[in-house]
DNA sequence: CTCGTCTTCTACACAGTGTAGAACAGTTCT
DNA sequence: AGAACTGTTCTACACTGTGTAGAAGACGAG
């Protein structure tokens, strides 16, 4: 999967919050408000980032509207598991990874794991596991 | 922290395999060897990249012998787990991304992940676990 | 001191990203 | 239909990161 970039990123996370979808006149205005210096981007610079964004497959928009409509193309929770899985996916020696992860994460997200798995072994009862895929 | 180019991943890979210092002409050659078409690299595009690898933190080297010897600083596990705490930290919303991530994950990993919570879980006690460390 | 080896400097190409003007297209009003 | 306006795409440029390596400089063996 393709990174994002500062810019990038910003918009994304605009289009993760919002779930409506959005033109690129809301966003150049959302986004000035929240940078800290207040940048006011030309709404071509916009334009081009979406567009960017769009062939990357992280937005999409509706084209029928005059004024197109983007909006996000997964949610943002469902972009940070796919890195995750990609960190994880390039590394080889994923349990000890994982160890020296679970080593560092907080308490309470130690425990939010702790649960995760708990529902998921009781989703997947172990005669379920290795059944093809 | 800073990404990896192909190169720069592909020299941090022998490094991390090998856990005894190498000087960069080790490098060239292991790298040709390793890769499909057998390039051959200039041993100054190894050094050039090693020192970038140095000045981003990755590497370090015996400077005291005369082909300088090089060295991943951490663990290729320690790196990985640092990406994952990165791209955890810049999601918000933590709890639905581990959520989609456990979701993800196979069997092993699941059951993986289960083991070592539970360890950590005896390691660091509820009274030990907001004290400072 | 000189030779050969190793390292650093300098350099260039190429891709990705931020940035935006110029040119083009669709909509609306007259 | 045509003008005026609004919105989109094309084109372009700067800057950074990365791969790549020659030229120039540093260091140790003899």
């Amino acid at each position: 999967m393709a990174t994002l970039g500062d810019l990038e990123r910003s918009i994304m996370e605009r289009l993760w919050e919002n779930h409506s979808p959005l033109s690129a006149a809301d966003l150049k205005d959302e986004l000035a408000h929240k940078t800290s210096a207040g940048k006011d981007l030309a709404l071509t610079t916009m334009l081009t980032v979406l567009s960017r964004l769009e062939r990357k497959g992280f937005v999409s928009r509706d084209r029928k509207v005059r004024p197109h409509l983007y909006f996000a193309v997964t949610t943002r929770a469902d972009h940070t598991a796919e890195l995750l899985q990609q960190v994880l996916g390039a590394e080889p020696d994923r349990a000890t990874a994982l160890a020296h992860f679970v080593g560092q994460v907080s308490p309470e997200e130690a425990e939010t794991l702790r649960q995760l798995l708990t529902q998921r072994a009781v989703q997947l009862p172990e005669d379920s596991v290795a059944t093809d895929g």
